[in-house]
DNA sequence: AGAACATTTGGTTATATTGCCAAGTAAGCA
DNA sequence: TGCTTACTTGGCAATATAACCAAATGTTCT
Protein backbone atom coordinates (compact mmCIF):
# COMPACT_ATOMS: atom_id res chain seq x y z
CA UNK A 1 0.00 0.00 0.00
CA UNK A 2 1.89 3.42 -1.20
CA UNK A 3 1.21 6.76 0.82
CA UNK A 4 -1.33 7.49 -2.01
CA UNK A 5 -3.69 4.26 -1.72
CA UNK A 6 -3.21 5.21 1.97
CA UNK A 7 -4.68 8.74 1.82
CA UNK A 8 -7.78 7.53 -0.36
CA UNK A 9 -8.48 4.82 2.05
CA UNK A 10 -8.10 7.09 5.01
CA UNK A 11 -10.64 9.34 3.27
CA UNK A 12 -13.13 6.38 2.39
CA UNK A 13 -12.93 5.13 6.02
CA UNK A 14 -13.77 8.81 6.96
CA UNK A 15 -16.96 8.63 5.44
CA UNK A 16 -17.40 4.94 7.20
CA UNK A 17 -16.69 5.86 10.24
CA UNK A 18 -19.04 8.90 9.82
CA UNK A 19 -21.94 6.56 9.38
CA UNK A 20 -20.59 3.77 11.67
CA UNK A 21 -22.45 4.92 14.97
CA UNK A 22 -26.40 3.65 15.22
CA UNK A 23 -27.80 7.19 15.83
CA UNK A 24 -25.99 8.64 13.00
CA UNK A 25 -26.72 5.57 10.56
CA UNK A 26 -30.84 5.91 11.64
CA UNK A 27 -30.60 9.67 10.83
CA UNK A 28 -29.07 9.46 7.26
CA UNK A 29 -31.62 6.70 6.88
CA UNK A 30 -34.44 9.22 7.82
CA UNK A 31 -32.71 12.01 5.35
CA UNK A 32 -33.38 9.79 2.63
CA UNK A 33 -36.94 10.85 2.93
CA UNK A 34 -36.53 13.98 2.88
CA UNK A 35 -35.03 16.92 4.99
CA UNK A 36 -35.31 16.96 8.72
CA UNK A 37 -34.90 19.66 11.07
CA UNK A 38 -32.75 19.34 14.06
CA UNK A 39 -35.83 19.54 16.24
CA UNK A 40 -37.33 16.39 14.84
CA UNK A 41 -34.68 14.28 15.40
CA UNK A 42 -34.78 15.42 18.58
CA UNK A 43 -37.81 14.67 19.30
CA UNK A 44 -37.29 10.77 17.69
CA UNK A 45 -33.98 10.35 19.67
CA UNK A 46 -33.94 10.33 23.19
CA UNK A 47 -30.32 12.33 23.88
CA UNK A 48 -29.48 15.42 24.44
CA UNK A 49 -29.85 18.05 22.02
CA UNK A 50 -26.24 19.29 21.92
CA UNK A 51 -25.81 15.00 20.82
CA UNK A 52 -27.73 15.24 18.45
CA UNK A 53 -26.54 18.30 17.06
CA UNK A 54 -22.61 16.94 17.47
CA UNK A 55 -23.72 13.47 15.53
CA UNK A 56 -25.10 15.43 12.74
CA UNK A 57 -22.20 17.64 12.67
CA UNK A 58 -20.09 14.72 12.10
CA UNK A 59 -22.15 13.19 8.55
CA UNK A 60 -21.62 17.42 8.14
CA UNK A 61 -17.93 16.68 8.13
CA UNK A 62 -17.83 13.78 6.55
CA UNK A 63 -19.93 15.13 3.19
CA UNK A 64 -22.71 12.84 3.72
CA UNK A 65 -24.63 16.01 4.70
CA UNK A 66 -25.46 19.84 4.37
CA UNK A 67 -26.97 22.14 6.56
CA UNK A 68 -29.76 24.92 5.64
CA UNK A 69 -30.86 27.58 8.55
CA UNK A 70 -33.89 28.84 8.06
CA UNK A 71 -35.33 30.96 10.35
CA UNK A 72 -34.71 29.28 13.48
CA UNK A 73 -34.61 25.89 12.28
CA UNK A 74 -31.29 24.19 10.51
CA UNK A 75 -32.48 21.80 8.14
CA UNK A 76 -30.00 19.05 7.18
CA UNK A 77 -30.49 17.11 3.93
CA UNK A 78 -28.16 13.94 2.30
CA UNK A 79 -25.77 15.89 0.29
CA UNK A 80 -25.29 12.24 -1.62
CA UNK A 81 -28.19 10.43 -2.12
CA UNK A 82 -27.02 6.87 -2.92
CA UNK A 83 -26.47 6.19 0.93
CA UNK A 84 -29.72 3.85 0.56
CA UNK A 85 -27.87 1.56 -1.66
CA UNK A 86 -25.55 0.34 0.37
CA UNK A 87 -27.93 -0.57 3.23
CA UNK A 88 -29.14 -3.95 1.32
CA UNK A 89 -25.78 -5.35 1.64
CA UNK A 90 -25.29 -4.39 5.38
CA UNK A 91 -28.41 -6.56 6.14
CA UNK A 92 -27.59 -9.26 4.35
CA UNK A 93 -24.23 -9.22 6.09
CA UNK A 94 -26.39 -9.52 9.54
CA UNK A 95 -28.61 -11.69 7.80
CA UNK A 96 -25.81 -14.14 7.46
CA UNK A 97 -24.65 -13.60 10.43
CA UNK A 98 -28.01 -14.64 12.06
CA UNK A 99 -28.15 -17.58 9.80
CA UNK A 100 -24.61 -19.07 10.98
CA UNK A 101 -25.79 -19.03 14.78
CA UNK A 102 -29.03 -20.28 14.55
CA UNK A 103 -27.19 -22.90 12.38
CA UNK A 104 -24.69 -23.40 15.90
CA UNK A 105 -27.59 -24.16 17.73
CA UNK A 106 -28.73 -26.86 15.84
CA UNK B 1 -36.58 5.24 18.18
CA UNK B 2 -38.07 2.48 20.00
CA UNK B 3 -35.82 -0.66 21.53
CA UNK B 4 -35.90 -2.84 18.14
CA UNK B 5 -35.15 -0.38 15.79
CA UNK B 6 -32.37 0.64 18.25
CA UNK B 7 -31.06 -3.21 18.49
CA UNK B 8 -31.22 -3.60 14.52
CA UNK B 9 -29.34 0.04 13.97
CA UNK B 10 -26.71 -0.90 16.79
CA UNK B 11 -25.88 -4.40 14.52
CA UNK B 12 -25.95 -2.48 11.13
CA UNK B 13 -23.54 0.22 12.66
CA UNK B 14 -21.23 -2.50 13.83
CA UNK B 15 -20.88 -3.79 10.56
CA UNK B 16 -19.90 -0.41 8.90
CA UNK B 17 -17.51 0.05 11.92
CA UNK B 18 -15.94 -2.59 11.00
CA UNK B 19 -15.41 -1.31 7.45
CA UNK B 20 -14.43 1.98 8.41
CA UNK B 21 -10.54 2.18 9.20
CA UNK B 22 -8.35 2.39 6.13
CA UNK B 23 -6.45 -1.15 6.62
CA UNK B 24 -9.73 -3.19 7.19
CA UNK B 25 -11.32 -1.22 4.46
CA UNK B 26 -8.70 -1.78 2.10
CA UNK B 27 -8.22 -5.68 2.86
CA UNK B 28 -11.74 -6.38 2.06
CA UNK B 29 -11.60 -4.44 -1.02
CA UNK B 30 -8.36 -6.92 -1.73
CA UNK B 31 -10.68 -9.55 -1.03
CA UNK B 32 -13.32 -9.00 -3.60
CA UNK B 33 -10.70 -10.29 -5.78
CA UNK B 34 -10.20 -13.81 -4.17
CA UNK B 35 -9.08 -15.04 -0.78
CA UNK B 36 -5.73 -13.88 0.92
CA UNK B 37 -3.79 -15.00 3.24
CA UNK B 38 -2.90 -13.16 6.65
CA UNK B 39 0.93 -13.29 5.05
CA UNK B 40 -0.09 -11.49 1.82
CA UNK B 41 -1.38 -8.41 4.00
CA UNK B 42 1.48 -8.66 6.20
CA UNK B 43 3.48 -8.21 2.84
CA UNK B 44 1.64 -5.50 1.89
CA UNK B 45 0.85 -3.50 4.95
CA UNK B 46 3.21 -1.75 7.11
CA UNK B 47 1.88 -2.67 10.26
CA UNK B 48 2.61 -5.34 12.78
CA UNK B 49 1.62 -8.96 12.26
CA UNK B 50 -0.30 -8.84 15.23
CA UNK B 51 -1.97 -6.07 14.25
CA UNK B 52 -3.05 -7.14 10.90
CA UNK B 53 -4.08 -10.34 12.36
CA UNK B 54 -6.47 -8.55 15.37
CA UNK B 55 -7.50 -6.22 11.85
CA UNK B 56 -8.79 -9.51 10.30
CA UNK B 57 -10.48 -10.71 13.59
CA UNK B 58 -12.89 -7.60 13.19
CA UNK B 59 -14.16 -8.26 10.29
CA UNK B 60 -14.56 -11.99 11.15
CA UNK B 61 -16.29 -10.70 14.15
CA UNK B 62 -18.73 -8.48 12.17
CA UNK B 63 -19.39 -11.09 9.91
CA UNK B 64 -17.89 -9.69 7.02
CA UNK B 65 -14.89 -12.66 6.42
CA UNK B 66 -14.47 -16.27 6.99
CA UNK B 67 -11.42 -17.52 7.37
CA UNK B 68 -9.78 -21.09 6.60
CA UNK B 69 -6.56 -22.75 8.18
CA UNK B 70 -4.93 -24.52 5.67
CA UNK B 71 -1.76 -25.46 6.77
CA UNK B 72 0.09 -23.00 8.31
CA UNK B 73 -1.63 -20.47 6.83
CA UNK B 74 -4.65 -18.88 7.37
CA UNK B 75 -6.93 -17.97 4.48
CA UNK B 76 -9.76 -15.08 4.86
CA UNK B 77 -12.54 -14.41 1.89
CA UNK B 78 -15.39 -12.26 2.10
CA UNK B 79 -18.45 -13.72 3.37
CA UNK B 80 -21.15 -11.61 1.62
CA UNK B 81 -19.04 -10.47 -1.50
CA UNK B 82 -21.76 -7.16 -2.11
CA UNK B 83 -19.08 -4.84 -0.35
CA UNK B 84 -17.67 -3.64 -3.47
CA UNK B 85 -21.47 -1.82 -4.02
CA UNK B 86 -21.26 0.59 -1.54
CA UNK B 87 -17.53 2.26 -2.26
CA UNK B 88 -19.03 3.78 -5.73
CA UNK B 89 -21.13 5.97 -3.14
CA UNK B 90 -18.36 6.45 -0.59
CA UNK B 91 -16.21 7.21 -3.45
CA UNK B 92 -19.28 10.26 -4.99
CA UNK B 93 -19.05 11.37 -1.71
CA UNK B 94 -15.48 12.06 -1.54
CA UNK B 95 -15.83 13.25 -5.04
CA UNK B 96 -18.22 15.69 -4.24
CA UNK B 97 -16.16 16.92 -1.28
CA UNK B 98 -13.62 17.71 -3.45
CA UNK B 99 -15.37 19.71 -5.81
CA UNK B 100 -16.99 21.65 -2.78
CA UNK B 101 -13.29 22.62 -1.68
CA UNK B 102 -12.04 23.00 -4.81
CA UNK B 103 -15.29 25.32 -5.98
CA UNK B 104 -14.21 27.62 -2.39
CA UNK B 105 -10.94 27.87 -3.73
CA UNK B 106 -12.07 29.90 -7.07
C1' DA C 1 10.97 -34.66 20.13
C1' DG C 2 12.63 -30.14 18.79
C1' DA C 3 13.12 -26.25 15.51
C1' DA C 4 10.97 -23.12 12.43
C1' DC C 5 7.06 -20.82 10.57
C1' DA C 6 2.38 -18.61 10.48
C1' DT C 7 -0.75 -16.68 13.10
C1' DT C 8 -3.33 -15.41 17.45
C1' DT C 9 -3.75 -13.66 22.10
C1' DG C 10 -2.60 -10.85 26.23
C1' DG C 11 -1.04 -6.74 28.04
C1' DT C 12 0.02 -1.92 27.91
C1' DT C 13 -0.08 2.78 26.49
C1' DA C 14 -1.64 6.48 23.46
C1' DT C 15 -5.33 8.41 21.23
C1' DA C 16 -10.21 8.97 19.69
C1' DT C 17 -15.13 8.83 20.51
C1' DT C 18 -19.29 9.46 23.02
C1' DG C 19 -22.47 11.82 25.84
C1' DC C 20 -23.73 14.97 29.19
C1' DC C 21 -23.85 19.71 31.20
C1' DA C 22 -23.26 24.46 30.91
C1' DA C 23 -22.52 28.42 28.29
C1' DG C 24 -22.71 30.86 23.77
C1' DT C 25 -25.00 32.47 19.35
C1' DA C 26 -28.53 33.81 16.27
C1' DA C 27 -33.36 34.54 14.85
C1' DG C 28 -38.05 35.88 15.86
C1' DC C 29 -41.38 37.71 19.14
C1' DA C 30 -43.28 40.76 22.91
C1' DT D 1 -34.65 46.00 24.11
C1' DG D 2 -35.20 41.86 26.45
C1' DC D 3 -37.27 36.96 26.30
C1' DT D 4 -37.76 32.68 24.14
C1' DT D 5 -36.69 29.24 20.85
C1' DA D 6 -33.45 26.49 18.14
C1' DC D 7 -29.53 25.23 17.81
C1' DT D 8 -23.97 25.00 18.36
C1' DT D 9 -19.75 24.94 20.98
C1' DG D 10 -16.53 24.04 24.86
C1' DG D 11 -15.23 21.24 28.47
C1' DC D 12 -15.01 17.11 30.89
C1' DA D 13 -15.30 12.12 32.34
C1' DA D 14 -16.16 7.43 30.78
C1' DT D 15 -15.36 4.21 27.44
C1' DA D 16 -13.60 2.28 23.11
C1' DT D 17 -9.92 1.72 19.56
C1' DA D 18 -5.37 1.14 17.77
C1' DA D 19 -0.71 -0.18 17.70
C1' DC D 20 3.09 -2.25 19.51
C1' DC D 21 5.77 -5.92 22.01
C1' DA D 22 6.07 -10.31 24.09
C1' DA D 23 4.33 -14.72 24.82
C1' DA D 24 1.29 -18.61 23.39
C1' DT D 25 -0.71 -21.80 19.90
C1' DG D 26 -0.78 -24.90 16.16
C1' DT D 27 1.45 -26.96 11.99
C1' DT D 28 4.99 -28.80 9.32
C1' DC D 29 9.79 -30.32 8.79
C1' DT D 30 13.97 -32.74 10.48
Amino acid sequence: MNAETKIIYEAKAKVLKALAHPTRLWMAEQLVEGERCVCEFADAIDADFSTISKHLSVLKQAGIVVDDKRGKQVFYRLKVPCILNFMSCIESVIESQVKSQAALLK
